[in-house]
DNA sequence: TGCCCTTGGTACCCTCTGGAAACCATGATG
DNA sequence: CATCATGGTTTCCAGAGGGTACCAAGGGCA
């Protein structure tokens, strides 16, 4: 029995806190097939806004999840590359979002039924 | 390629952030042994409030994860149980616990190193 | 006949984050 | 000298997250 996830005070719970995030979510799949840039990131995920982005990454290093190289050119060129730690969070993540293309379909009936 | 999830109106991307909730995630794992009462669920996952329970699990219920059964009595009993669709999503959710759990301290480290 | 107990929430309030839009520094380029 | 591109930052605002207090409906008990 791993209930170390439900005490709050669990270091546990603030991974989950942090990978739970969607933006980190869409970053880690957005990362799967190599570095790149913050524009890319931005353009790739749709609906991001640069402050929740930069927020987002910063953390993500932080955590150790990705690496952000910058290249002293003009323009800037800065890249965001998935850590061996960051990579290995793909195999999770990726089945979560297979989860939620094979049963979009349900939920939404679902949805409409009880709205409806 | 299944770039679906990266389109803000895409379906997929609502699921992905009704389950990547955080407390949607610890409901799951709370219900993955059987049904249970609403101050049972509050009790086992620390630091929830029941107005955030609440929400979730109604939200929850809408989107066909779980159901709830009120029984009339007093004083009042409400049991919360996984749908099959929520039994589904038991294992990819997890499998993110699994990697939180067996790289906290890879993290950990990485947080105390990038802050101190 | 009151009084308290339990459960499963609501109501109220307040902070704090997520998001929208505007702006900025740098230097190559026309 | 104005323009362009990049990778952000700053400011502001609404809405969600969270804390605490409270409520309704009986049953048991004194």
């Amino acid at each position: 029995m791993n209930g170390d996830a439900f005490d709050p005070d669990c270091p546990t719970r603030l991974i989950l806190d942090r990978i739970g995030d969607k933006w980190s979510v869409l970053v880690v799949l957005s990362l799967r097939n190599g570095p790149r840039r913050f524009t890319e990131l931005r353009d790739a995920i749709g609906g991001v806004t640069p402050k929740v982005l930069t927020q987002t990454l910063r953390a993500m290093a932080r955590d150790g999840l990705l690496t952000r190289h910058v290249f002293a050119e003009v323009p800037p060129r800065v890249e965001y590359e998935l850590t061996p730690l960051g990579q290995s969070l793909h195999a999770p993540i990726q089945a979560v979002a297979d989860w939620a293309e094979h049963h979009v379909n349900e939920v939404m009936a679902a949805r409409e039924a009880a709205t409806g």
